[in-house]
DNA sequence: ATCGTAACTTACACTAGTGTAAGCTCCGCC
DNA sequence: GGCGGAGCTTACACTAGTGTAAGTTACGAT
């Protein structure tokens, strides 16, 4: 029973850091935020704590560093799908672009997705706070979109409440793409959505 | 420093049982399940750890028994609140009913709606099967009472998303509720549904 | 070639929780 | 009045994780 002494794959600080942000993520994708300790990554990277230490201070530490890179990247794809404030066209094909748009970015990385469309106790109080601010940031452009009406000399009686229920709506398809995607495709979606539209529109 | 000898306040088994589901109940409501534990259950209720194993046979058996009791008013709760599918009458009236017997039944009893409204990880599996099957069971009548359309004559084009539609604003209005019932009065929530309706109805 | 440092390991002391065996104590009841 | 069982405590052995000090090893720069 030779034991081989091992490859020993020496990193570098900042390929090691990354390395165990990755690692991280995959367990909470896996088994949740729960199930995150120093000692848990350390095995999963083939390393010992002290590797981690050397890296985040403690687990809220690494818990922040990973979540901050994710909400960063969560909120870049977010930034080149929202229509601007400024948009000129119809609203109809602003929102239906938009939610396209949403639930492409949500299939393309579910993974970090779902760290936003299904927040899980046990993460820090950072990710509730960044989730909320995004989500806000969101309803505020929505709200701001919307406040003219979905159709021209139509007047909303509660614009807040109205971006509040789209912005739901959105997140909700979004989930079931995430959940379900065999039973709820992009194109049931997008038409249940266009259909909606047109009803609120009228 | 004399040390009064405590008034060891011995209760039935029965009473016992009840008020360490009492405590795990307020424990995962203030501080979210990660931090039930047997010791933290026996410590809040006074007692020592030997007590709680005499009633439940691990974390996991105390945490689904208090579960199928608060799962169990949730659901005698909605029996109440859902109308039978056999409704006759306007679905305007039906559905709004219907969601503020919701609104007022989750605003009587925040603490165990806060577990099916805003489900967290660390929970058992079993109780995201609950909260599933209940859900479930909801969709299923919705989805029937809505097929024949929301206006006479006027027939829906997917009836099943139309109804999870229907259920995810009705969650998203208790959540608003839960959350924020000041900016958010019942009144409110419901005024925008009924004006949700009529559009969609039209 | 070798020195210096970054990367990494070993080893230790500590905390908080689990689950159980043994025994004490209160209280209803014959 | 005393006995028996339900209700409870004390005490112990164990597990899994935390955080750190000290030491070892690889490897690029000089």
């Amino acid at each position: 029973m030779s034991v081989t002494p091992r490859p020993q794959p020496r990193m570098t600080g900042a390929e090691r850091r990354e390395q165990l942000l990755d690692v991280t993520k995959a367990i909470v994708g896996e088994a949740g935020f729960h199930a995150v300790s120093i000692e848990a990554v350390a095995r999963r990277a083939g390393i010992t704590r002290p590797v981690v230490y050397g890296h985040f201070n403690d687990l809220g530490g690494l818990l922040e560093a990973m979540l901050a890179r994710e909400t960063a990247r969560a909120r870049a794809q977010l930034a080149r799908i929202l229509p601007p404030v400024s948009w000129e066209g119809s609203s109809r094909e602003m929102l239906l672009g938009a939610l396209r748009g949403y639930l492409e970015a949500v299939r393309g990385d579910p993974v970090t997705w779902r760290l936003v469309l299904m927040p899980q106790e046990g993460a820090p109080e950072m990710l509730r706070e960044q989730i909320g601010k995004g989500r806000d940031a969101v309803l505020e452009v929505l709200a701001e979109l919307v406040r003219p009406g979905l159709a021209p000399g139509r007047v909303l009686p509660d614009p807040v409440l109205m971006a509040r229920t789209l912005s739901t709506l959105a997140d909700d398809a979004a989930r079931l793409t995430l959940t379900d995607p065999d039973q709820f495709p992009i194109e049931r979606l997008m038409d249940h959505a266009a259909w909606l539209i047109d009803q609120l529109a009228t």
